[in-house]
DNA sequence: TAGATATTTAGGTAACTATCTAAATATTAA
DNA sequence: TTAATATTTAGATAGTTACCTAAATATCTA
Protein backbone atom coordinates (compact mmCIF):
# COMPACT_ATOMS: atom_id res chain seq x y z
CA UNK A 1 0.00 0.00 0.00
CA UNK A 2 1.94 2.84 -1.24
CA UNK A 3 1.05 6.43 -0.55
CA UNK A 4 0.20 6.74 -4.28
CA UNK A 5 -2.37 3.95 -4.03
CA UNK A 6 -3.77 5.68 -1.00
CA UNK A 7 -4.24 9.14 -2.32
CA UNK A 8 -5.49 7.68 -5.75
CA UNK A 9 -8.34 5.53 -3.99
CA UNK A 10 -9.76 8.70 -2.38
CA UNK A 11 -8.82 11.03 -5.25
CA UNK A 12 -12.60 9.76 -6.50
CA UNK A 13 -15.96 11.02 -5.00
CA UNK A 14 -17.70 7.81 -5.11
CA UNK A 15 -14.85 6.15 -3.25
CA UNK A 16 -15.07 9.08 -0.97
CA UNK A 17 -18.94 8.60 -0.48
CA UNK A 18 -18.37 5.04 -0.02
CA UNK A 19 -15.86 6.00 3.21
CA UNK A 20 -18.56 8.55 4.71
CA UNK A 21 -21.53 5.70 4.73
CA UNK A 22 -19.05 3.13 6.16
CA UNK A 23 -17.96 5.96 8.95
CA UNK A 24 -21.51 5.43 10.42
CA UNK A 25 -21.71 2.15 10.25
CA UNK A 26 -20.81 -1.44 8.71
CA UNK A 27 -22.82 -2.20 5.51
CA UNK A 28 -22.98 -4.93 2.81
CA UNK A 29 -22.11 -3.95 -0.54
CA UNK A 30 -25.71 -3.94 -1.61
CA UNK A 31 -26.81 -1.59 0.92
CA UNK A 32 -23.94 0.38 -0.15
CA UNK A 33 -24.52 0.54 -3.81
CA UNK A 34 -28.53 1.84 -3.01
CA UNK A 35 -26.81 5.05 -2.32
CA UNK A 36 -25.27 5.25 -5.93
CA UNK A 37 -27.25 5.13 -9.72
CA UNK A 38 -24.31 2.65 -11.21
CA UNK A 39 -24.50 -0.82 -11.34
CA UNK A 40 -23.31 -3.53 -8.43
CA UNK A 41 -19.99 -4.43 -10.51
CA UNK A 42 -18.93 -1.04 -10.95
CA UNK A 43 -19.12 -0.27 -6.98
CA UNK A 44 -17.57 -3.98 -6.53
CA UNK A 45 -14.42 -2.11 -8.63
CA UNK A 46 -13.86 1.32 -6.06
CA UNK A 47 -14.86 -0.94 -2.97
CA UNK A 48 -11.82 -3.38 -4.64
CA UNK A 49 -9.74 -0.32 -5.17
CA UNK A 50 -10.34 1.22 -1.42
CA UNK A 51 -9.23 -2.71 -0.34
CA UNK A 52 -6.52 -3.02 -1.88
CA UNK A 53 -5.71 0.57 -0.77
CA UNK A 54 -5.90 -0.97 2.67
CA UNK A 55 -8.97 1.95 4.04
CA UNK A 56 -12.09 -0.59 4.16
CA UNK A 57 -11.93 -4.65 5.25
CA UNK A 58 -14.70 -7.19 4.11
CA UNK A 59 -16.05 -10.15 5.89
CA UNK A 60 -18.45 -12.17 4.72
CA UNK A 61 -21.30 -12.75 6.85
CA UNK A 62 -23.99 -15.85 5.32
CA UNK A 63 -24.86 -14.14 1.87
CA UNK A 64 -23.77 -11.11 2.51
CA UNK A 65 -20.19 -9.21 2.62
CA UNK A 66 -19.89 -6.49 5.06
CA UNK A 67 -17.25 -3.51 4.45
CA UNK A 68 -15.81 -2.01 7.34
CA UNK A 69 -13.72 1.36 7.87
CA UNK A 70 -10.10 0.76 8.59
CA UNK A 71 -10.38 3.70 10.72
CA UNK A 72 -6.43 3.37 11.99
CA UNK A 73 -5.24 3.33 8.91
CA UNK A 74 -7.02 6.66 7.81
CA UNK A 75 -5.43 8.46 10.76
CA UNK A 76 -2.21 7.21 9.30
CA UNK A 77 -2.49 8.35 6.25
CA UNK A 78 -3.32 12.01 7.61
CA UNK A 79 -0.14 11.75 9.43
CA UNK A 80 1.81 11.13 6.43
CA UNK A 81 -0.05 13.49 4.48
CA UNK A 82 0.62 15.86 6.66
CA UNK A 83 4.67 14.92 6.99
CA UNK A 84 4.79 15.17 3.05
CA UNK A 85 2.78 18.31 2.06
CA UNK A 86 2.34 19.96 6.00
CA UNK A 87 5.00 22.15 7.67
CA UNK A 88 6.56 23.94 5.09
CA UNK A 89 9.17 25.93 5.51
CA UNK A 90 10.97 28.17 3.33
CA UNK A 91 14.23 29.57 2.87
CA UNK A 92 13.22 32.33 0.12
CA UNK A 93 10.12 34.51 -0.22
CA UNK B 1 -10.40 23.66 -7.35
CA UNK B 2 -12.17 19.90 -6.04
CA UNK B 3 -11.48 17.98 -3.36
CA UNK B 4 -10.68 15.52 -6.07
CA UNK B 5 -8.22 17.67 -7.98
CA UNK B 6 -6.17 18.29 -5.18
CA UNK B 7 -6.24 14.36 -3.76
CA UNK B 8 -5.36 13.61 -7.47
CA UNK B 9 -2.76 16.32 -8.11
CA UNK B 10 -1.06 14.53 -4.44
CA UNK B 11 -1.33 11.52 -5.85
CA UNK B 12 1.27 11.09 -8.06
CA UNK B 13 4.58 10.77 -6.87
CA UNK B 14 6.70 13.25 -9.37
CA UNK B 15 4.47 15.60 -8.23
CA UNK B 16 5.10 14.78 -4.69
CA UNK B 17 8.43 14.66 -5.10
CA UNK B 18 7.78 18.47 -7.14
CA UNK B 19 6.00 19.65 -3.36
CA UNK B 20 8.96 18.42 -1.43
CA UNK B 21 11.69 20.64 -3.45
CA UNK B 22 9.46 23.30 -3.39
CA UNK B 23 9.15 23.60 0.45
CA UNK B 24 12.76 23.85 0.89
CA UNK B 25 12.70 27.05 -1.76
CA UNK B 26 11.05 28.38 -5.14
CA UNK B 27 12.55 27.21 -7.81
CA UNK B 28 12.50 27.63 -11.62
CA UNK B 29 10.90 25.12 -14.02
CA UNK B 30 14.60 24.39 -15.55
CA UNK B 31 15.63 23.68 -11.56
CA UNK B 32 13.07 21.67 -10.99
CA UNK B 33 13.42 19.26 -13.95
CA UNK B 34 17.02 18.66 -13.07
CA UNK B 35 15.63 16.21 -10.35
CA UNK B 36 13.78 14.01 -12.62
CA UNK B 37 14.87 11.48 -15.85
CA UNK B 38 11.85 13.16 -17.92
CA UNK B 39 11.56 15.52 -20.69
CA UNK B 40 10.56 19.19 -19.73
CA UNK B 41 7.44 18.93 -21.40
CA UNK B 42 6.38 16.25 -19.19
CA UNK B 43 7.51 17.80 -16.34
CA UNK B 44 5.55 21.22 -17.34
CA UNK B 45 2.03 18.92 -17.80
CA UNK B 46 3.03 18.03 -14.40
CA UNK B 47 3.78 21.25 -12.83
CA UNK B 48 0.12 22.12 -14.93
CA UNK B 49 -1.72 19.63 -13.09
CA UNK B 50 -0.15 21.26 -9.47
CA UNK B 51 -1.08 24.52 -10.21
CA UNK B 52 -4.79 23.62 -11.46
CA UNK B 53 -4.90 22.13 -8.24
CA UNK B 54 -3.91 25.14 -6.72
CA UNK B 55 -1.24 23.69 -4.29
CA UNK B 56 2.00 25.31 -6.41
CA UNK B 57 2.05 29.26 -7.64
CA UNK B 58 4.12 30.27 -10.64
CA UNK B 59 5.79 33.84 -11.46
CA UNK B 60 8.10 34.56 -14.05
CA UNK B 61 11.65 36.68 -13.44
CA UNK B 62 13.36 37.47 -16.72
CA UNK B 63 13.47 34.28 -18.94
CA UNK B 64 12.48 31.94 -15.65
CA UNK B 65 9.31 30.73 -14.70
CA UNK B 66 9.67 30.33 -11.03
CA UNK B 67 7.55 28.07 -9.06
CA UNK B 68 6.21 27.57 -5.50
CA UNK B 69 4.39 26.19 -3.36
CA UNK B 70 0.49 27.07 -1.79
CA UNK B 71 1.26 26.66 2.03
CA UNK B 72 -1.80 27.50 2.88
CA UNK B 73 -3.72 25.64 0.77
CA UNK B 74 -1.71 22.81 1.94
CA UNK B 75 -3.07 23.07 5.42
CA UNK B 76 -6.72 23.87 3.80
CA UNK B 77 -6.56 20.12 1.92
CA UNK B 78 -5.17 18.62 5.18
CA UNK B 79 -8.19 19.86 7.21
CA UNK B 80 -10.47 18.80 4.58
CA UNK B 81 -9.24 15.51 4.31
CA UNK B 82 -9.45 15.31 8.24
CA UNK B 83 -13.16 15.97 8.01
CA UNK B 84 -14.05 13.32 5.46
CA UNK B 85 -12.03 10.49 6.46
CA UNK B 86 -10.64 11.33 9.89
CA UNK B 87 -12.98 10.99 13.44
CA UNK B 88 -14.95 8.12 12.52
CA UNK B 89 -17.57 7.14 14.87
CA UNK B 90 -18.91 3.52 14.20
CA UNK B 91 -21.93 2.50 15.90
CA UNK B 92 -21.26 -1.67 15.69
CA UNK B 93 -18.01 -3.23 15.90
C1' DT C 1 -29.91 -30.87 -4.36
C1' DA C 2 -32.30 -27.07 -6.88
C1' DG C 3 -33.49 -22.40 -6.81
C1' DA C 4 -32.94 -17.84 -5.03
C1' DT C 5 -30.01 -14.14 -3.40
C1' DA C 6 -25.63 -11.48 -2.87
C1' DT C 7 -21.50 -10.38 -4.72
C1' DT C 8 -17.41 -10.81 -7.60
C1' DT C 9 -14.89 -11.81 -11.85
C1' DA C 10 -14.32 -11.54 -16.88
C1' DG C 11 -14.31 -9.16 -20.99
C1' DG C 12 -15.16 -5.15 -23.77
C1' DT C 13 -15.09 -0.12 -24.69
C1' DA C 14 -14.75 4.89 -24.17
C1' DA C 15 -12.41 8.35 -21.78
C1' DC C 16 -8.41 9.89 -19.42
C1' DT C 17 -3.34 10.29 -18.30
C1' DA C 18 1.69 10.30 -18.86
C1' DT C 19 5.01 10.48 -21.89
C1' DC C 20 7.48 11.77 -26.05
C1' DT C 21 9.07 14.96 -30.15
C1' DA C 22 8.39 19.12 -32.59
C1' DA C 23 6.83 23.70 -32.77
C1' DA C 24 5.52 28.02 -30.58
C1' DT C 25 6.13 31.86 -27.26
C1' DA C 26 8.58 35.08 -24.14
C1' DT C 27 12.67 37.18 -22.63
C1' DT C 28 17.44 38.60 -22.78
C1' DA C 29 21.80 39.73 -24.95
C1' DA C 30 24.58 40.92 -28.88
C1' DT D 1 16.48 42.83 -34.86
C1' DT D 2 18.70 38.29 -34.69
C1' DA D 3 20.28 34.55 -31.92
C1' DA D 4 20.18 32.15 -27.63
C1' DT D 5 17.82 30.50 -23.54
C1' DA D 6 13.76 29.00 -20.78
C1' DT D 7 9.47 27.24 -20.85
C1' DT D 8 4.94 26.01 -22.65
C1' DT D 9 1.69 24.26 -26.10
C1' DA D 10 0.33 20.94 -29.68
C1' DG D 11 -0.20 16.55 -31.37
C1' DA D 12 0.57 11.57 -31.21
C1' DT D 13 0.63 7.18 -28.72
C1' DA D 14 0.72 3.59 -25.10
C1' DG D 15 -1.15 2.42 -20.87
C1' DT D 16 -4.66 2.94 -17.25
C1' DT D 17 -9.31 3.53 -15.38
C1' DA D 18 -14.37 3.50 -14.99
C1' DC D 19 -18.19 1.81 -16.58
C1' DC D 20 -21.29 -1.62 -18.66
C1' DT D 21 -23.34 -6.61 -19.52
C1' DA D 22 -22.83 -11.43 -18.93
C1' DA D 23 -21.08 -15.20 -16.45
C1' DA D 24 -19.19 -17.31 -12.30
C1' DT D 25 -19.03 -18.19 -7.30
C1' DA D 26 -20.72 -18.65 -2.53
C1' DT D 27 -24.33 -19.11 0.66
C1' DC D 28 -28.91 -20.02 2.25
C1' DT D 29 -33.53 -22.16 2.08
C1' DA D 30 -36.96 -25.35 0.62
Amino acid sequence: MTLSTTLNALADPTRRKIIQLLKKKDLPAGEIAKNFTMTLPSLSHHLNILKMANLVSSRRAGQNIIYSLNLSVVDEIIGELYGIIGKGVKKNK
